[in-house]
DNA sequence: CCAGTGATGTCCT
DNA sequence: GGACATCACTGGT
């Protein structure tokens, strides 16, 4: 079944790279949080390293269902997510890696803990937890529909592939050789190796 | 380099 | 219900 969703209704590296680039806008205490897609990684349930590789449970239900939604979980006592891609019933989705901020950076910064040097460039929002912390995004996010608000997807153009560099995925323990990190050349933002 | 982190899934009783 | 392993991370040394 398509959706409005059309062009995230793509093959989980497709739709990883056209995510580059593209804004979250999050509403937080009445305040606009605004940030650029900088870094992505693709995960679907053919692939060992992703939590859908064995299946469905109450954890990874929402990477089943339809793209456009966000899929929140917690590791290491930190939270990530992932935007839903594809089609409804095969689980996929793209973790948002790493944000550069482009409006509100000093609510973002109020949201880091830690002192100053956590807050500076890059380190605001370089980092799948960073980030998340940055911009508000818990559990209770998770199965979001990010046409609404408190978050925003908002579409931006394509990029030039020349601008998008691809990579082995950082932190994974099973198929490490799979290409299928993409990020922004030359951004700041994108988190170190 | 490595310790802290906490939810989740699996396998037992 | 409990014990244990696992883990797509972060921050400080």
């Amino acid at each position: 079944m398509r959706t409005d969703w059309g062009w995230l209704t793509l093959p989980t590296d497709a739709a990883a790279r056209r995510l580059l680039g593209c804004d979250l806008e999050r509403l937080l205490d009445g305040e606009v949080l605004r940030a650029r897609i900088v870094e992505t990684e693709a995960y679907d349930q053919d692939d060992e390293a992703s939590h859908a590789f064995r299946g469905q449970t109450v954890r990874n239900a929402t990477m089943f269902g339809p793209a456009g939604h966000l899929y929140v979980y917690r590791l290491y006592g930190h939270h990530c997510c992932n935007v839903v891609t594809g089609y409804a019933g095969y689980g996929q989705g793209a973790l948002i890696r790493a944000v550069e901020p482009l409006e509100g950076a000093d609510v973002m910064q109020q949201r880091r803990t830690g002192d100053e040097r956590r807050l500076a460039t890059p380190h605001l929002t370089n980092g799948p937890g960073r980030l998340c912390q940055a911009l508000g995004v818990t559990s209770s996010l998770d199965g979001h529909h990010l046409v609404e608000d408190p978050l925003r997807l908002v579409q931006r153009p394509p990029l030039e592939s020349s601008q998008i560099v691809v990579s082995t995925r950082i932190g994974v323990t099973k198929a490490t050789e799979r290409p299928r990190r993409f990020h922004i050349r030359d951004n700041a933002f994108v988190s170190r190796r």
